[in-house]
DNA sequence: CGGCTCGTTGATCAACCTCAATCAGTGTGG
DNA sequence: CCACACTGATTGAGGTTGATCAACGAGCCG
């Protein structure tokens, strides 16, 4: 970063705005530059009415509810290509926080372009309904893990599921290893359990040779066994189209 | 019906199409017929690719997913307005089942006008964007009631937004009791507990002079008291502007 | 070094489950 | 009309999962 400051703004929020560095190209006329957020800052507060939609870029993000005595629910982690913001109405506050895990850098859509930018291109309004239905049956998958599966079958899931997750959208890993930039604390309050209990659980993962889970890497140890534990491979939501989503919505032009 | 049977067919399902009957008008183009599903009949399965949206225009429904051993979790109620089966992609197989909780009359659009009805009015497209984040604020807020919420709290939320969401959806209904088509193993499923738990718990509600539900009714009895059991009235999802879906969506021709 | 976060382990406790029996309501066939 | 089956609600007794409270160690940082 030797010369590029002066297109770099810096928010009081913390993000950082390429005002004219490159970003999303979404249509001929679209273009929205990409905004970089520090780990652990909010890109959208629960309450507030979000003039943006953001899609992920890079990095890790996760979205939770807070109640008043502070039990936290988390509702999703984001990856890149998913798309945050998705509501009712653009007036309508959000009734959730987004959040960074790592630093992220998402492109910011503001509401406002939404219709006109169905209008031009209608297989971006294709996209956002695809994912928008991603993020549906993210969402129905958690449930169910939360309601109905113990905290044994649960744990094996998320586990399963991230780690698949993460190697449809990033590329640039391999083996049976990948990094896990979560607390344990994170784990329990997208599984409706305490951290403590994440931890003994995932000590009997381990010594039933599952997987492994420290300093950040999961390892899965025996991959059939986890499929088994974690139920039917079916249920598994292995989010096929997903990469098509970040391969086409964010045809950034990279630098 | 003393003449209209000439244009009702009746599958093999059990749906009832009305084929030149009224139904709903999108754009000039795109008028989908009216399909009747009796209660208790799947509208699509789990592992089904379902070939259509449907918008809900009458009637309850909800949807499900099963585990192996029979283990259920109710994922979401639908009423009027709602539009059900948004997915990932056409190809995609649902991850659940939906199916009627009492008759029930939706309109069927064919995932293939999708694009064709964006390109012709986009404004359609926003209302899908909008429909679609209306249920992932659903689906989220349950999470958060089931992951993070005593079953008393769950309990009361849950009275309380099926009872909000009757009251705006469906304009006959007065006073403080409204018809709930449910058992308590529904709820129960849908809250991630037993029937025997809700049962119980439901017991102390009504112990307690909150609320009463018997026979198909459910009565509130002291609204400040749910609503401060349900925590924040923030927290709750009012679905501010759903019937704004269900009326401009939902614009079929009444006879 | 002191203070912090994160993970780990132990002991106890409670929310909720499981199994089981009973009962009311409803429909069905004889 | 009644016996029977079936579904849904209710209540009791006892069991289990996972929570709570607490202490401690490791790593990190100012």
């Amino acid at each position: 970063m030797t010369m590029g400051n002066r297109f770099i703004t810096t928010r009081s929020n913390g993000h950082t705005v390429r005002k004219n560095g490159p970003g999303l190209v979404i249509a001929e006329r679209f273009v929205s530059p990409y905004e970089f957020v520090p780990a652990g800052k909010e890109i959208y507060f629960e309450g507030e009415r979000s003039a943006h939609l953001y899609l992920m870029i890079e990095g890790w993000a996760y979205q939770y509810q807070t109640l008043r005595d502070g039990r936290r629910q988390i509702l999703d982690f984001s990856l890149p290509g998913t798309l945050l913001g998705i509501s009712p109405g653009p007036a309508t506050k959000m009734p959730h926080t987004a959040e960074s895990l790592t630093g992220v850098t998402v492109a910011a859509i503001p509401r406002e372009w939404l219709r006109e930018i169905f209008v031009r291109e209608p297989d971006f309004a294709m996209r956002v309904v695809s994912a928008a239905g991603d993020t549906i049956n993210q969402a129905y998958d958690n449930l169910t893990d939360v309601g109905r599966r113990t905290a044994y079958e649960a744990l094996a899931r998320l586990m399963l599921r991230l780690f698949t997750r993460i190697r449809t959208q990033c590329p640039d890993t391999w083996g049976n290893s990948v990094e896990l930039p979560l607390t344990q604390a994170h784990i329990g309050d997208a599984l409706g359990l305490t951290s403590v209990h994440v931890c003994r659980t995932l000590g009997t993962l381990r010594r039933d040779g599952v997987l492994k889970l420290r300093d950040g890497t999961l390892t899965i140890l025996d991959f059939g066994r986890l499929t088994e534990i974690a139920g039917d491979g079916s249920e598994v939501v292995v989010s096929p189209r997903r990469d098509k989503v970040a391969g086409k919505l964010a045809e950034g032009t990279h630098e």
